[in-house]
RNA sequence: GGCCCCAUCGUCUAGUGGUUAGGACGCCGGCCUCUCACGUCGGUAACCCGGGUUCAAAUCCCGGUGGGGUCGCCA
C-alpha cells in the first residue's frame, strides 16, 4: 500500500509509421500498467522538427486505437513543451553541470572523422567545458558534462545489472544552436515532470540510459526503474526495420489480421507463461509481468503469425464481430457492398473462418458464393458433372424444390436422404452438387454453399448444371 | 574498433543441478471427412565450442566463437 501507483509511458517519435518494435514496447507497457493497476501514459516525443509530421502522429493514434491500447494520460507533445527543457537546460548551466559549446558541427564532424581513422574513441573532447567567451557568429549548443572516470550502474528489471565506464559516456548536447532540445535530455525532464516510475522500452536504449542517470543526478532527481526488452530481429537477425518490410502495424490491419492476435504474437515475441500461447487480451492483462520477458533478442516469425495466431484468434471471435469484419473487407478489398443485416454474413463466417488464416483469406472464400456468375473450373467438370451426375442433380432439384424451409439443417438432410436413397456416401452426392453452384471442387460446406446462395439461385444453377453434366 | 547485451530444434520458446530435453509454427505421414480446411495421432529437428565446479550439468563459473545493440545538434 506504501507503493507508488505504477506509471509507465509509450514514448514514440513521430517520424515514419509505427513499427513491430514500437508496437511491442507499446503493448509491453500497456500491459504492465493494466496489470498492476497502473496508469498508461502517451507522449509523442516529437523534438526533431525536421523529421517530425503531423500525418506520423495520427498513424501513431490509429494504431494504438487499432489494437486497442488506450491511454489515461495524454497525448502529451514534446513539441508544446520546449519552455520547460529550456529552463531546466539553463538550470543545469547555472549550477555548473552543463555548458556553452560553440564547436561547429563541421567541426565536430571532422574531429571524429579523424579520431576513427586514428582508431581512438570518437567522443567530444570537451574543449568547451571551460569556455566563458562566445565566439562570434557561431549559436551554441547546451551540453551536459559528463563524469570522465568511474563507472555507472544500472540495475535493469530485463537485462539485470550492467555497468559501463564512464569514459564511454561523451558531454551530449541538451539543447540544439536552434535551442531547441534533444531526445536524451526531454526524456529525462519528462519521466521525471510526468512521475514514470518505470521507463521499459527497447534495449537500443541502453547505452542512453547510463547518460540520463547522470542528468538525473545533476538535476538531483531521484530515477525511475528502468528495464530494457531485447529487441525484435528480422529474418536475416538484424534489428528489425523498414528493410525488412511488412513490419508497419496498419499494414496487418489491412491485410486481415485481427489485433489481438498481433498482441498476442508481439508479446509472445520475448515473453512467455510456459507451454501456453494463444492468449486472449484479459488473460495477458492477467499473467503479464516483466519475471517473464526474456533478455534474448528474438526473431519475428511472421508465418506463425498467421497460422498459428490469427487463425486462432480467428476461431476464438465473436460472430457477429467476424461478421462485420468480413462486411468491411469485401466492402474495401472486393468492391461487394453488403447489408450489416445481411444474414448471409453470418452464415459465410461459420462456413470459412476455420478455413481462413486472415480476415482477406475469408473474404476470397466468401467471393464465389456471393458473384453472380459460375466461373467454371474445367478440371472439376470433367470429374465431377458427368454422365450420371445428371441423373442425380435432377433428383437432388426435386428434393429441395420440395423444402418448406431453405435452411442449412434442412438442405443438408436433403442431400443425405439422397446419397442413403442411392446407397452413396454424402460426397457422391456433394462434388457433383457443389461444381454445379459454384463451378468448382473447393469451398464451404454444401449446407453453406446453399444457404447462402439462397433457393432460387441455387435450383437455377443445379438445373443448368444438370444440362451440363448431360450435354457434357 | 571501444563499450554493452545475448546464445535450447529452421523460428518462438519451456526448462532453473538428476527429464526418454517438453510445447508451438513449418515440414512429412496416418486417421476423421461432402471438397478444402478444422481436429486428431505419429514422425522430422536443438542444448555453439573448450575448460572448470560437482557424485551429477542445457542449467553454476571462466575463456573462446558466433550474433546483436550502441558510439549524432535522430529518437
Amino acid at each position: 500500500m506504501t507503493q507508488p501507483k505504477v506509471r509507465v509511458r509509450f514514448a514514440p517519435s513521430p517520424t515514419g509509421y509505427m513499427h513491430l518494435g514500437n508496437a511491442r514496447t507499446a503493448i509491453y507497457n500497456w500491459l504492465y500498467a493494466r496489470h498492476h493497476g497502473g496508469a498508461f501514459v502517451l507522449r509523442i516525443e516529437d523534438t526533431d522538427r525536421e523529421r517530425s509530421t503531423q500525418a506520423a502522429v495520427q498513424v501513431i493514434y490509429e494504431a494504438m486505437r487499432w489494437l486497442g491500447l488506450d491511454w489515461d494520460e495524454g497525448p502529451f507533445l514534446q513539441s508544446e513543451r520546449f519552455d520547460l527543457y529550456r529552463r531546466r537546460a539553463e538550470e543545469l548551466v547555472a549550477s555548473g553541470a552543463a555548458y556553452r559549446c560553440y564547436c561547429t558541427p563541421e567541426e565536430l564532424e571532422q574531429r571524429r572523422q579523424q579520431a576513427l581513422a586514428e582508431k581512438r574513441n570518437p567522443k567530444y573532447d570537451g574543449r568547451c567545458r571551460e569556455r566563458r567567451e562566445p565566439r562570434a557568429g557561431v549559436d551554441p549548443v547546451i551540453r551536459f558534462r559528463m563524469p570522465d572516470t568511474g563507472e555507472t550502474v544500472l540495475e535493469d528489471r530485463i537485462q539485470g545489472r550492467v555497468v559501463t565506464p564512464n569514459e564511454e559516456l561523451d558531454d551530449l548536447v541538451l539543447l540544439r544552436a536552434d535551442g531547441t532540445p534533444t531526445y536524451n535530455f526531454t526524456v529525462v525532464v519528462d519521466d521525471h515532470e510526468m512521475d514514470i516510475t518505470l521507463v521499459l522500452r527497447g534495449a537500443d536504449h541502453l547505452s542512453n540510459t547510463f547518460r540520463q542517470l547522470h542528468i538525473y543526478r545533476a538535476f538531483g532527481w531521484e530515477p525511475p526503474a528502468f528495464a530494457h526488452q531485447s529487441l525484435i530481429l528480422g529474418p536475416d537477425r538484424t534489428k528489425l526495420s523498414k528493410r525488412h518490410g511488412a513490419v508497419s502495424v496498419l499494414q496487418y490491419r489491412d491485410e486481415g489480421y485481427l489485433p489481438e492476435a498481433l498482441v498476442n504474437a508481439l508479446v509472445r515475441c520475448g515473453w512467455s507463461h510456459g507451454d501456453e500461447e494463444v492468449f486472449p487480451l484479459p488473460r495477458l492483462i492477467e499473467l503479464f509481468d516483466l519475471d517473464a520477458v526474456s533478455n534474448a533478442p528474438a526473431v519475428f516469425d511472421f508465418e506463425k503469425l498467421r497460422n498459428k495466431y490469427n487463425a486462432e484468434h480467428i476461431k476464438l471471435a465473436s460472430r457477429e464481430r467476424l461478421a462485420e469484419l468480413l462486411r468491411e473487407t469485401l466492402a474495401r478489398r472486393d468492391g461487394v457492398v453488403l447489408d450489416p443485416a445481411d444474414p448471409r454474413l453470418g452464415l459465410l463466417v461459420d462456413g470459412l473462418r476455420e478455413r481462413s488464416r486472415t480476415l482477406v483469406e475469408m473474404a476470397e472464400g466468401a467471393r464465389p458464393l456471393l458473384a453472380e456468375e459460375v466461373v467454371w473450373d474445367e478440371a472439376a467438370v470433367r470429374k465431377h458433372l458427368q454422365g450420371e451426375a445428371a441423373d442425380m442433380l435432377q433428383a437432388l432439384v426435386q428434393r429441395l424444390e420440395a423444402l418448406p424451409s431453405f435452411d442449412r439443417p434442412a438442405v443438408l438432410a436433403a442431400l443425405d436422404g439422397l446419397a442413403a436413397e442411392r446407397g452413396l456416401k454424402l460426397g457422391k452426392v456433394a462434388q457433383p452438387a457443389r461444381v454445379a453452384l459454384l463451378g468448382t471442387a473447393v469451398s464451404p460446406p454444401i449446407d453453406v454453399v446453399l444457404a447462402v446462395l439462397g433457393r432460387e439461385r441455387a435450383l437455377a444453377r443445379l438445373r443448368a448444371g444438370v444440362a451440363r453434366a448431360a450435354g457434357g
